[in-house]
DNA sequence: ATAGCAGTTTACTTGTCAGTAGGCAAATAA
DNA sequence: TTATTTGCCTACTGACAAGTAAACTGCTAT
């Protein structure tokens, strides 16, 4: 009789829960920091203070701890992103949005992002494949919003799928700078690449007139100061 | 009696010299391919068609041969942009031939980076730091460029550090994500990198006025229809 | 008490691969 | 021609690390 429905057996659930976290979590400290394949899991084990084969109990191979760690990178940041885009906002707010959380995903899940960036190559080919293709979507539902902003007269963007391209790469970009040592605060990154995302989709635009428009200005100015 | 600096000797330097350049060659793509602890020296010498004691007649450990790699990764990006660092141009200029130049580079050695980049980790600490040297003397001296501009009133950049890192990010990326069986022509990507790039210098606050001046402008507008 | 089981360990096998020793063959020099 | 060097290959070693078999420990239920 496996798996009884007591208060004991659901807690035998989440305890056994709670160890994958916490092997996931050191394993992916030392990938962060060594590289996957550089890692034994002998040295995971001793970090947590257990052996090899307790490790093997949760997870049938080395391959698929990696596996756990990539897919839980990128869907945490998916996840923010689709949460943000499904929001009843207009464009440019949802896009200001999905910076704001995706980036507390990536200052949060930092090292799980830098590895699943880095060692995704070390993944059987059809888990590489699987994982790339949440990455495509995060690009895609990027695209989307892009689009429509475009539609509405939000932005003004030429190719939406290649700035969604230059957008993720920016924000995925923190992840293997950051550091929380680092001079700068989580608020100030965030701040930056707000600045930067505006310039790309050209909010400005909603404030700020053409070229055409200056000289419409400098012309009222001087008929002013002339009359 | 070694190197001798007959016809004949430098001739066996400059083939000695291609063999390198081929090993490396090959490495790189099995390394970008397959990664660089999954690649086994036997793969690379089968690749061409040579034994492993060939190999290890050229580069004394795997790691010196992942070493040559990423320095030549980043130092031919750092070269381009130092070239067109020094010309005698404006800060905008020089920003686009770097941009321009940069991407070249990246074009053609996609995979050099690629490797440089993800493999980076699995250098000994002491070339690691060089590497990185490399890199943040990039960043730097595109931040100065960014700083100048700024002071010149070419550019208006809040955080010139944070923007050349952010810029040195987009420039980067494409390498990771540009393939020349993909759908965008190596121009296409050029001229968008240069949009996205010129949108976070700001360069069109040369022709546009800031929102204080959209106030003032709307302010004359109704006082022309008014009076 | 004690049978049985979940969880964990000790101690092992096995395959792989970086790196090497030593030989052979072709080019160069004497 | 013969001696010597250069360049590469065949055939190996030694280490390391993934994965496993089987034994042990202490908890739960009867």
């Amino acid at each position: 009789m496996k798996a009884q429905r007591t208060s004991l057996g659901s807690l035998r659930a989440e305890v056994s829960d709670f160890k994958r976290l916490r092997i996931r979590e050191e394993a992916c400290d030392l990938f962060f920091m060594r590289g996957y394949e550089s890692t034994t899991l002998d040295a995971v084990a001793q970090q947590l203070e257990v052996t090899k084969p307790f490790i093997y109990s949760y997870y049938a191979t080395k391959s698929d701890l990696l596996y756990d760690i990539c897919r839980l990178g990128i869907s945490m940041s998916l996840e923010a992103l689709q949460h943000a885009a499904a929001l009843d906002r207009s464009p440019s707010d949802r896009l200001k949005i999905i910076v704001e959380s995706v980036l507390t995903i990536i200052f949060e899940y930092r090292k799980f992002i830098v590895v699943y960036e880095r060692e995704e190559k070390n993944l059987n080919p059809e888990r590489m494949r699987e994982i790339r293709e949440l990455r495509k979507l995060f690009d895609h539902r990027l695209a989307d919003i892009l689009s429509e902003g475009n539609s509405l007269g939000d932005f003004e963007i030429v190719d939406p799928v290649l700035t969604a391209t230059t957008i993720g790469g920016m924000i995925t970009w923190v992840a293997q700078w950051y550091s929380p040592d680092g001079k700068r605060t989580q608020l100030e990154v965030v701040n930056h690449i707000l600045l930067m995302v505006g310039a790309v989709v050209h909010i400005c635009q909603d404030q700020r007139p053409t070229s055409a428009d200056v000289t419409k200005l400098r012309l009222l100015e001087n008929q002013q100061k002339g009359g």
